[in-house]
DNA sequence: CCTTAGATGTACTGATCGGTATTTACAATT
DNA sequence: AATTGTAAATACCGATCAGTACATCTAAGG
């Protein structure tokens, strides 16, 4: 029982904190939407950080599953990997409830460096750079983090002017973008 | 008097929020660290989203009204001006106060698409790629907006990472890719 | 049926929230 | 000095804030 409810609380929390901001959802209104009590809330959890710091590594989690398992199951070699990592955050973008990235959000709202929340931000994205250096790596890049470090631009960039409704093809913008860095890399 | 007051409290509000994100600022907030009593800001601004509107007129106006001017000062030609739009962001990030782009965090606050705060958010980054897409266009781009839109998601995506504190030189791996880009489409 | 563990429901706390109302103070002009 | 306009100071409003306390309910296991 008890680890379930814990695990449908920071389910529908996360939920409840991507489409209304963090600061902005208060513990009240996780009680309504979630529909779980709040001594059951604070039961699992000492503070509302500490439940959004749960939110946060359930959708590290949940993502970067998502994000490698889509890529590897679509292309075969390291460089496609590159090249078709735009065609799944394209996917997300597309998504109904897509409102950009929660890392970026949690990073906004808690600014100080030595906030837990921010750390954890920062972290997704440092594992999200190491992992595709990686790639870049078995790919034959000959120098895979720089060439990493261009993919995360872009693909930040594009996650920013899709959630803002700026561009209207973030990511086919972007995949254009990096397929022409990648070759100039690889060959 | 009137005129000045009301300036003094957009450019000390504009402070304030960019330090403390803008739910979790409050009037009060405002009120102690500004100066300035309620009664004057209430006079000055009917609600707490017209200051924060008016806050973001004030920052894009002061943004985009320096990069230009820094761009313009320091090359010559369209296509230097490109490049050199990187070194500007650059400055910005060695910033004592950089906390990241004050209208990506109103935009991830504020996420409705019909928020008037989202919409001036996002109309900054409109105007930011047109201006860009203009540049290009002089420099002799064969794809002027594209070119443009290439810019603006590598510098977003800096901005992101640099606030993050995930990259250490997010603007000088833009600008490097971005000077391949641009090699690519003026070549 | 009884016990235990998990969960709900509800009221409460002191503080803050955005905004309102009223009085007083201050500065500039005539 | 009087007048006018601006601004500060302060108290207030109803609501919400994160979190606490306590009683009650529910479900599962022995």
């Amino acid at each position: 029982m008890r680890p379930n409810k814990r695990e449908e609380l920071v389910h529908k929390a996360l939920g409840i904190f991507y489409q209304n901001g963090f600061h902005a959802t208060g513990m009240d209104m996780i009680v309504r939407e979630a529909g779980i009590s709040k001594t059951s809330i604070y039961k699992h959890f000492r503070t509302k950080d500490d439940l959004i710091l749960a939110v946060l590594r359930l959708r590290d989690e949940n993502f970067r599953n998502w994000l490698y398992r889509r890529i590897e199951e679509t292309a075969q070699t390291p460089k496609q990997q590159m090249i078709v990592l735009f065609d799944a955050v394209d996917e997300w973008f597309a998504l109904p409830e897509f409102k950009g990235c929660m890392f970026i959000k949690a990073s906004a709202e808690f600014q100080e460096p030595d906030n837990p929340i921010y750390v954890q931000a920062a972290e997704h994205k440092r594992m999200l750079y190491e992992h595709f250096a990686d790639v870049a790596q078995k790919a034959g890049a000959t120098k895979p983090k720089e060439l990493s470090r261009d993919l995360m631009l872009l693909v930040e960039g594009a996650i920013v002017m899709a959630a803002m409704g700026v561009f209207s093809d973030a990511a086919g913008d972007a995949k254009r973008a990096a397929i022409s860095l990648i070759e100039a890399q690889l060959n």
